[in-house]
DNA sequence: TGTACATCAGTGAACGCGCGTTCACTGATGTAC
DNA sequence: TGTACATCAGTGAACGCGCGTTCACTGATGTAC
């Protein structure tokens, strides 16, 4: 390990890297996940087709390492959105969690349509990996938001019956495991939470709102104080 | 206009057409938008490539008709679950709105995906057509829905100011000539609620709720009673 | 009813293109002594 | 510090493939008299 200088190579094969990853992902913003091409990005780095190959091992790599990247992006810009939520209230981390979303949808709508939109054609995501990994701790995240809330919000949920049998074993053991006063239809709630946000933002990255509004955090925002107060949470303001 | 023998022609080139449609829609299913290929719809209907060139000018005329088609499907349904609803009351128009939108989008994944998701790389939808048409007739029956539902949810919405400057000019002007009496409030809300059905459709369209929920209907259900109680509607029994 | 002509769905071969991937190679960078 | 060797990013040519689109053509279906 003779520091100074072999991590000269090592430094510009991690900025190659990077850069690949960047020109894929800027591809895809412009026509779609079909249009990441090796070529089209050897040639923008002004490099050989075979050159690309010395970083990943073939489409299908690369690919697949764009995507934990976005799962890891979104997960830790989530959890950190947590960490620093102005108070520990309820109220402000729902919000902050929910800024902190959408700020990251809109600035990085290409890692949005990555992992939620349609898949690379010809791209078959391995079962086991780390997107699986990363969608666990977007989970524990969402949770952890609905187990602050709850104690305020049960109420307003009264009349929604779940069983822990309704979820997967997967989301039933970590809610039970990481959470275990919450009951079932906290878990529901924390997936209708999560689809709330989600359908005002597909709608927006994927330009439907384009036509309808001007402002689209306006009505995003708005709906957010509706969930607050509808879910019987403090205002905002404490 | 010699008929029983001329419409022998025109049936078979209808059944064509429809048949190249419907193989360009599931070829879409499996493998994203991008994978619409002319020469794989000829293959399956044992012509040859060039033969497709009798019912479509190009690739992109079949993707235009397809789009239309998708369209003109889901606004009909829309269209017709508002005149059937069970009763005229708002409740149960917003819920059988509600119950369409999802047993559509359900039943017809591709052609969910192909409006709401990436786009067909390579195509350049045109300005105005058949497709601005018919996203003008879903607005329109969301706002007949919120009309209906006003008088009751006005309250609940009382906090949210809105001015007809927050919408575009085509939203506003088709709200304010169909329906006078509405605030803009109420076109945010309609917004809002075509959001929240999104939500979650965008959701198990594209596979996320597989590994969450064992039926993601029991969940949607819950969320659209959830926004009938909080809108202050009368509940569905009456 | 029969014949001459028009229509037009479909053929088959060809075009030029961009793609992912392989491979033998070059030459600069880094390592060991 | 200098030399011999190893590493490895990048080259350039080639492969086989599927694609959209064009074009001259064939032959069955439909039309007009």
């Amino acid at each position: 390990m003779g520091d100074a200088t072999q991590s000269r190579r090592a430094r510009l094969r991690a900025e190659a890297t990077a850069e690949i990853k960047a020109i894929a992902l800027k591809h895809m913003a412009a026509d779609g996940p079909a249009s990441i091409s090796l070529r089209a990005i050897a040639r923008e780095m002004g490099m050989t087709a075979g050159a690309i190959y010395s970083y990943f091992a073939s489409r299908d790599d690369l690919v697949a390492a764009l995507t934990a990247d976005v799962y890891d992006s979104l997960a830790n810009t989530l959890e950190a959105a947590h960490r620093t939520a102005p108070s520990g209230s309820a109220t402000d981390k729902v919000l902050a969690h929910a800024h902190a979303y959408r700020k990251w949808a809109i600035a990085n709508p290409e890692e949005f349509r990555l992992v939620y939109g349609d898949p690379v054609p010809g791209y078959a995501a391995p079962e086991a990996g780390a997107a699986q990994e990363a969608e666990h701790r977007l989970c524990a995240v969402l949770l952890g938001l609905v187990a602050a809330a709850w104690p305020q919000a049960a109420d307003s949920q009264a009349g929604c019956d779940y069983e822990w049998s309704d979820f997967r074993p997967s989301l039933a053991s970590l809610a039970r495991e990481s959470f275990p006063d919450l009951p079932p239809a906290a878990v529901a709630l924390c997936l209708r939470f999560w689809s709330r946000m989600h359908g005002l933002l597909a709608l927006e990255v994927y330009g439907h709102l384009r036509h309808m509004v001007g402002d689209p955090e306006k009505l995003y925002e708005a709906d957010m104080q509706d969930l607050i107060r509808t879910l019987g949470l403090a205002a905002a303001g404490q």
